[in-house]
DNA sequence: TAGCTTGTGTGGTCCGACCACATGGCCGTA
DNA sequence: TACGGCCATGTGGTCGGACCACACAAGCTA
């Protein structure tokens, strides 16, 4: 084992024996290099994997917001991560959009009515109706309020997925809008679909809200110009 | 951006213009901090977050294996953030569970019968029969078995997660098994609930197929216990 | 010719130093 | 006493240089 890797398997052990939790503070890097006797450089290598993974953050200074602090962010790693893949071509834009397709239409079926992430959707919809800024403003809005929905479903795992696939397709989808005829008409037929949806989930109507949302994206990567891209 | 991103963005760079790509040699560490502007020590902290990340992979010494070599793991980025998300307790096993479930109905309803992916299953399936290893030996073939499923499909992104996946319910999946009654029955139908699910597959019928790894999973959890943990 | 030796370049590790930064306590002043 | 500025302290961030183990390839040797 690479010495820079002791410190996740630290960590890890550190986490499963209750010693560290979310929100402590590790130990300075001089002063885990001693402890686990290998040099600090080895432990900022081993840390900056942490980092990249989502499980700590760090914090020059003093005070609170100073030193390496344990924190949970998934979608962090799995984020940089399909950049990168999807960077080398390993990784076809196609399969990401299949796959959210996929963790969609779950996630309406299964997005929970009492969850207060769907309080935080329903003002994302009212502020695309009052905000009318164009297919950048929507889109962000759209990609917030679909990470909501999987939120609302109270799996960690999945939200995270959903918030990392959404950055990945992002410029896609942008470049989609451009080739529309009349973004009016399109972001009119999009905000009352997601009413719709959502009125589904708060209903309890997990079926029809997945089918809803099959529809919609389904729908919108069809006038858009994609054909069998995502075909689930 | 501290220095050390500065090679990912690099990276990320080299392979959007086709400098680079999956399986090219990236230069020596020297090189590249004289390169790039930045000492060794940034250098190496960078490649260690590729290499966490899985897109690259470092060999000492000399040879078609030494230097740092671009690969295509996604599934290690996900599998290492999965265990320490996981000892963090901030991603609930059943959160996972859940989601193998999604991905698995969803990748036998959409495998590709004439993938080759499924040769290399049918030879596990094979070699559960032949051997006889006990629970260990059987559950690592059955999980190497579910994962050449979702290989199957052709999602890169889907195989990469089951992957993970598969890497981090194994402990636990480990641990039920210790409950079982009757070993030998358990994994007596578990074998032919593994052909019946290959057969519907080769047979194209998505549909049947999925039905059955929903009962195959789901059956194997009620079995050794668990309840509702799964209950996609 | 076969086998050993040596040279070269790779990543792996370590040390010691200095920097920027944020804080909190000390000290001088009003 | 109360205020305000200064500085000691500890944090991560960066750097340069050094040495190691390793794997291969070229060259030397028997």
């Amino acid at each position: 084992m690479r010495n820079h890797q002791v410190v996740s398997v630290w960590l890890e052990g550190e986490l499963g024996a209750g010693r560290l939790a979310i929100g402590s503070r590790l130990p300075g890097e001089r002063a885990m290099a001693e402890q686990l006797n290998i040099s600090r450089a080895s432990v900022r290598e081993g840390t900056r994997v942490l980092e990249a993974l989502g499980v700590v953050r760090a914090g020059v200074g003093s005070g609170p917001q100073a030193g390496t602090i344990i924190t949970a962010n998934p979608a962090l790693a799995l984020d940089s991560a399909l950049r990168l893949h999807v960077a080398s071509t390993h990784l076809p834009v196609g399969d990401i959009v299949q796959t959210r397709l996929l963790l969609e239409t779950w996630a309406a079926a299964h997005a929970s009515p009492e969850s207060p992430a769907l309080r935080s959707a329903t003002a994302l919809l009212d502020e695309m109706d009052a905000h009318d800024d164009g297919p950048a403003g929507f889109l962000e809005r759209d990609a917030l309020f679909h990470v909501a929905l999987a939120e609302a479903t109270g799996n960690v795992l999945i939200g995270a997925m959903m918030g990392s696939l959404r950055g990945s397709i992002a410029e896609y989808t942008q470049r989609l809008t451009t080739g529309l005829p009349d973004w009016e008409a399109t972001s009119g037929r999009l905000r009352r679909e997601h009413r719709a949806i959502l009125e589904a989930i708060l209903s309890d109507d997990g079926a029809y809200a997945a089918a809803l949302v099959r529809e919609h994206i389904e729908g919108f990567y069809q006038e858009s110009g994609v054909h069998g891209s995502a075909g689930t």
